[in-house]
DNA sequence: CATTTCACCTGGTGGC
DNA sequence: TGCCACCAGGTGAAAT
C-alpha cells in the first residue's frame, strides 16, 4: 500500500480530474457510484498518502481549468475532500495513457487533465472506494497503531490480557494499522515466535523482538517495492521484489532458510499461516 | 465484551 | 481436455 500510495502521489499530484466513470458493480463502492463521480469531477489531486491499508487522495476545490497545476500552487489550496481507496486482495491503482486498453474488472476510471487516466482494477471486488466531503465528515485516519512508529510500551500494551493468538492480534486492524498476512507471518518468523501463542502471554523480550521484526520487515519490503505474490503491481504496473525475501510465506514444505526444517502451514484466524516449527517457539 | 467463523468474489494451479 | 478441490496481499457481519 505504501508503494502504491507513493507511486500514485508522484503521478497524479497537481493533476485535475476532468471526468470520472464508475462501473455498475455494486460491490467495490462504499459511496454510491454517481455520488463519487459527482464529488470527484473537477477536483485537483493535492497529494496521496497511506494510512493503515487505505490509500487517501487529498482533493482540492473543483475548478474548470484543464491544465495540471504546478507544485507551488498546490500548497495554497485547501483540502476539501478525500478519495479513500482500499485495494482488498486483488485491487490495483494504475496511472496510464487514457487510450490504453481497458483491462477486465476495471471498476473506476478518472480522466485527468494531463490526458492520462487513473484506473481502479479489482477482479475479486474485495476493494472499496469511498468519497469523503470534508465539509461534513472528518479526515480519514485508519484505526490502530502505526507499526513503523509505535513505541515499545504502547506496542506491548496492545496485547496485554489478550487470549487470542498473536498472529490473529497482528492482523487485527484496530490494534495495529496495516499489517497483513504476509508481514504477520514474516515478522513472527524473524522474531522466533509461534503464530498460535496467546498474545497476552508473550514476554517483554518477545514483544520487543516482534516490534523490531515488524518494523524491519515493513521497511525492507517498502524499500523493495512490496511483495508481488501473483499480480500485485504499483501505479506504473511494476512488480515489487520482497517476495524474494520471504522466509516462510507460501513456502509450505520447503526447507527453512535458517535450519532446513520443512516450513509448516496451518489455518489460523481463517488465514493460511506459515512458520518454522524449529525456529519459532 | 472478545474471539472465531464464514461469506463475499474471481482466477490460477495441480491432481485425477 | 475437463472437472474439481483448494488456494490467494482483506474485511465485516453473524455466531459463539
Amino acid at each position: 500500500m505504501e508503494t502504491v500510495a507513493r507511486g500514485v502521489d508522484a503521478r497524479v499530484s497537481g493533476d485535475r480530474i476532468v471526468a470520472a466513470w464508475f462501473g455498475s458493480h455494486r460491490q467495490p463502492f462504499k459511496t454510491p457510484a454517481a455520488q463519487q463521480a459527482h464529488g470527484l469531477e473537477g477536483r485537483v489531486f493535492l497529494s496521496v498518502h497511506r494510512t493503515g491499508k487505505h490509500i487517501v487522495c487529498e482533493l482540492g476545490p473543483s475548478a474548470s481549468a484543464r491544465r495540471p497545476l504546478p507544485a507551488e500552487d498546490l500548497a495554497q489550496l485547501p483540502i476539501e475532500a478525500q478519495w479513500v481507496v482500499h485495494l482488498g486482495m486483488t485491487g490495483r491503482l494504475l496511472v496510464g495513457a487514457s487510450d490504453a486498453p481497458v483491462e477486465p474488472h476495471t471498476h473506476a476510471r478518472l480522466a485527468l487533465a494531463s490526458g492520462r487516466e487513473l484506473r481502479f482494477v479489482d477482479p475479486r471486488r474485495f476493494g472499496r472506494l469511498e468519497f469523503r466531503d470534508l465539509g461534513s465528515v472528518a479526515s480519514f485516519v485508519a484505526p490502530g497503531a502505526e507499526p513503523l512508529t509505535v513505541a515499545r510500551d504502547e506496542f506491548a500494551a496492545l496485547f496485554r490480557g489478550r487470549k487470542l493468538a498473536i498472529k490473529a492480534a497482528l492482523l487485527n486492524q484496530n490494534l495495529l494499522a496495516g499489517v497483513g498476512n504476509i508481514y504477520a507471518d514474516e515478522s513472527l518468523f524473524r522474531a522466533g515466535i509461534r503464530p498460535r501463542r496467546a498474545a497476552g502471554r508473550l514476554t517483554r523480550d518477545e514483544l520487543e523482538r516482534l516490534r523490531q521484526a515488524l518494523r524491519q520487515v515493513l521497511r525492507h519490503a517498502i524499500r523493495l517495492g512490496g511483495s508481488s505474490v501473483s499480480d500485485y503491481v504499483d501505479a506504473e504496473g511494476q512488480r515489487g521484489f520482497f517476495q524474494l525475501e520471504h522466509r516462510v510465506y507460501l513456502r509450505t514444505g520447503e526447507p527453512c532458510r535458517v535450519c532446513g526444517t520443512p516450513i509448516r502451514r496451518i489455518l489460523l484466524a481463517g488465514r493460511g499461516t506459515h512458520f518454522c516449527p524449529r525456529c519459532q517457539r
